[in-house]
DNA sequence: CTCGCGTGACGTTACGTTTCGTTTTGACAA
DNA sequence: TTGTCAAAACGAAACGTAACGTCACGCGAG
């Protein structure tokens, strides 16, 4: 490890010749076969510049990965929320499936398994933005009385987000996808407000 | 690749050898700290006769775990399913997250990210099972009327399944086994049969 | 002048395979 | 049931390869 690099004197364009090389190699070689050398290689970069910046190549993916998707995590609000979420959650579960950063959403939860560090960072500026969202919409709806309120709105989230990273990480590929309108109609089912107390 | 051995002349006490350290090692090192060498060293093995039988450590660490894990995936029937899912769902919350098992289930899957022949064989050989018991308790509660009937069995299995797998993966810890007898509850709530049509 | 940069080389680790005796095993004969 | 024998799996060792993470060096930009 190297010690204290003065980040004001950092390059740019360093910088972003390996996000792009990074990002470009794991969508083609996946990745379990992306090493540190091939993205010095194809970024025109020597291996220390990578290790001066980041701890693993799965930091590296991570930070390629959350520049791609941007800081932009709103949910949409019609005010119907059966419709905003079906929305939502079918775009949220393509884009892990079949969008650009598929293999490298995959690939740095495999490694986060290994390195605590990664995954908080992961949780912190990927996950979490993204749960938060997803939770303030659903409290307007309990608002609105659209959902029910004697269910935990982190736990309704739960049963959206879950349901669609377990079908990615388990293999179930684009029936994922397929499947998570239903999965929104399914569980709004049960979340909607019931008159009696059964 | 070694070619076509012969299963009849395969020798056991190798084979548990293999199994008992690679399992062994997993746990004391970490799925990703762990190598085919030391798994051969500790087992008194040659490294080929490990080559010569499977085709990872993935799947050499998979087949230890379905060992270690037994055949017996079967669901409780008490005749309460809200007291046989607390229990189950609880148990095998505990299992995944701080289990025996944890290190090599997390492992495994990590790996079957980048090979889809081992992502078959885990989830045909632990997945699978465990989830068809699951259903089939969930359909005899539909049968009982204890379950609205106008969700399909295999999403309610999700509702239960998804989260547990989320929360260890995405590193939510302990925290995953607190909430799973709250989550039971919560779900329940929404899959309970209601008499009005909504 | 400083310090990050790219280059190249370093020792290390583990990979997956090959070679080579040794030992076990199933098949067959008595 | 028991003995023998070839085939094949075995353990050990060594191989070339790939990538690791680090270091030393000289260049060039701030």
């Amino acid at each position: 490890m190297i010690s204290d690099p003065n980040s004001e004197r950092r390059s740019e364009r360093a910088r972003r010749a390996i996000l792009d090389a990074a990002f470009d190699l794991v969508n083609r070689k996946g990745f379990a076969k992306l090493t540190i050398e091939a993205i010095a290689a194809q970024a025109g970069v020597g291996k220390p510049t990578i290790y001066r910046w980041w701890r693993s190549k799965g930091a590296v993916v991570l930070e390629a990965m959350r520049e791609e998707l941007g800081d932009d995590f709103a949910f949409p609000d019609t005010g119907d929320i059966a419709a905003d979420l079906t929305t939502q959650i079918t775009a949220v579960s393509q884009r892990l499936v079949t969008g650009r950063i598929s293999e490298a959403y995959k690939g740095v939860i495999g490694e986060a398994q290994n390195d605590p560090a990664l995954m908080k960072a992961f949780r912190e500026t990927v996950l979490e933005p993204s749960i938060a969202e997803c939770r303030a919409r659903l409290e307007s709806a309990v608002a609105a009385g659209q959902l029910r309120s004697d269910v935990p709105t982190d736990v309704m989230v739960d049963l959206f987000y879950a349901p669609i990273h377990y079908r990615h990480f388990l293999g179930f590929g684009d029936d994922a996808v397929r499947r998570s309108a239903e999965l929104v109609r399914d569980v709004l089912l049960g979340l909607r407000p019931r008159p009696d107390a059964a």
